[in-house]
DNA sequence: GCTAATCGAGAAAACGCTTTCTCGCCGGTG
DNA sequence: CACCGGCGAGAAAGCGTTTTCTCGATTAGC
């Protein structure tokens, strides 16, 4: 008797015949709509618990046109900076009744604009995180995903608010600390080449580099986890390089593991810095030095965004600009008297 | 002229009337279906590729009654053994072309049951990480769930897998792993007291304390996170044991970190292990001695469940026990000869 | 006491799609 | 030549809601 039509499941018809009202009825209840009789209002409800009846969203969705869910692309969930964006903007969207879903590009940055579009199809707004996509590209789907915001990335496409952190900046800041250290020969371990971020962080050592002519700065080929880091010391060693600038906390963290092994000390022999400062900086040994960057605010202040957009309210800022906070810890020192290149 | 209807976007209708037939028809050929006239279907593909006409997913989920989304609830996505499950199950369920939703529970455990509720009500299947939620709430809402699949739960429900991690084995590994390097004070440093896995390994400890009467095991309140390790500290030292099961890695960390500043050696003084084996388990100083959990396969295996059972396939195993692997490294050690509580 | 205004609830349309049902038209066969 | 079968496409129903439209009933005002 109770079990409903095609579906199986308890349905606003349902409701509506076991209170003798009209399902219209029921839904003006269930939304609370005030122009229902309390008696009929009060039938229904009882109903509606007896049969514990729970609105149909995917119903809804189309009747109201939203889904009060926003999506998001990241392109690996297994970095730790994407999980911490998630994890703000979850939190935060959760606090206005939103759910999020994820869409992990896996890195294929081919995929990310198709991949991006079928989120944004399901869900009333998108984030997106797309590292390596091109800049056309981007511009050219940025329109269509609208309602949109952009992390660590800036297009052209009009009422897109980006939230940038300034990786220029915060590698400087990083480079100036090492130099004030008394570190005359640094070495960037990079970031995989098309990175957006990898190309902030070498616009900051350019500058870097223009004021202080005096150090050297040695580029070195890379990628952003711990595998990288670890594979690069012979490079390191070989460079001579007394202060490494490592691209994000992962590839520091490798890098020191792999030093460790070789038995170089650091900061003795080596200091090592890192970007991010995720969760486990400070737990390495030595602790490590690095540029703070508020990531899950980041994931908050999206949410932030999308949801003026979504509302259609004038977005205030039509983005924000984020400065790392160099943040000194064990794993940067004095430099030693000029070491000589190791070989091998 | 293009511009549609209501929602201002482009709809199947669009479509119909710019390939002048009708909107049935433009279904049967976006689905494949071969009893379309050749040359009437590329009029249709032409008419659909030329307006960028992309179905909406919500009115699809309502005629079919599925939505290629999968829900799943985790007590607290900043929790690195969640991240990875999370992973996994992203990965594994995309290849399928399903997209994973997240509700996030932030802890509070009288949320879940509502949250696991909605979640599924948006989603063709859920699975549910629910640690503190009570056996009898789990049993009562588990059969409204369905499709759904268990992580380290069991419940009496029925046609609900579980994919559980044997913590109770677990723990023990690692405790006989302790006796054999010579330790005989050991101490547990529990995790939440409500959490099910805590009460496996507090279980498993039993099994070991009856099988090595000798062997002195401290219980210690902990929790779950880096700063209940580096509170406990004080506790540890003060209770004398030498080799310290930590309830996770991240505790254990916390603890070593603790330890660390305090000068005490490990494993020199104090052994230390963990439980999970979280990527950054081997690059702590010493690398942690832990209990590694296929944590990701877990995910992986989570979908292929859940797939079952949305497909309706009898699923082969109804569940499935993951056997943790004991991983040596450096962070436990021979022990020293007995020490003497440290106070202060 | 009758008309007009108001309020409350049912009927129906709309959201965007899939799918069954139906029908027209074609060719083939008796 | 007429009838039947089959195929291909349009009409329409259905998925589960919300919301507008409409209408009956009740009440107030004159």
């Amino acid at each position: 008797m109770v079990r409903k039509s095609a579906t199986g499941r308890i349905g606003i018809a349902d409701v509506a015949v076991k209170a003798g009202v009209s399902h219209a009825t029921v839904s003006r209840v269930m939304n609370g709509n005030y122009t229902v009789d309390p008696d009929i209002a009060a039938r229904v409800r009882a109903a509606a618990a007896e049969l514990k009846y729970q609105p149909n969203p995917v119903g809804r969705s189309l009747a109201l046109g939203k889904t009060d869910t926003i999506g998001i692309v990241v392109p690996d969930l297994a970095n730790p900076t994407f999980q911490a964006i998630l994890r703000g903007l979850s939190r935060a969207a959760a606090q206005d009744g939103y759910r999020v879903l994820i869409a992990d590009s896996f890195e294929v940055s081919s995929e990310e604009a198709i991949l991006a579009g079928e989120a944004r199809r399901r869900c009333d707004g998108l984030v997106l995180c797309a590292p390596r996509m091109t800049d056309a590209e981007l511009e050219e789907i940025a329109p269509s995903l609208h309602p949109l915001v952009l992390i660590n990335r800036i297009t052209a496409a009009a009422g897109i608010p980006s939230l940038v952190v300034d990786y220029g900046q915060g590698v400087q800041d990083i480079a100036e600390h090492l130099v004030e250290l008394g570190h005359t020969r640094l070495a960037f371990l990079a970031g995989p080449p098309r990175s957006a971020s990898n190309g902030l962080r070498l616009q900051g050592l350019e500058s870097f580099k223009a004021a202080h002519p005096h150090v050297e700065v040695t580029m070195l080929e890379g990628g952003s986890d711990f595998d990288t880091g670890h594979e690069a010391v012979d490079a390191v060693l070989e460079c001579g390089a007394t202060g490494i600038l490592a691209f994000n906390d992962l590839v520091a963290m490798g890098l020191m593991s792999g030093l460790h092994e070789r038995g170089i000390d650091v900061p003795g022999d080596i200091s090592v810095t890192g970007f991010d400062d995720i969760p486990f900086a400070k737990y390495t040994t030595p602790a490590l030095t690095t540029a703070a960057v508020p990531i899950t605010e980041l994931g908050e202040q999206a949410w932030q965004q999308l949801r003026a957009l979504i509302r259609k309210e004038a977005s205030d800022a039509p983005g924000s600009r984020y400065q790392p906070r160099l943040e000194v810890r064990s794993s940067s020192g004095p430099a030693r008297a000029a070491r000589t290149a190791v070989h091998g």
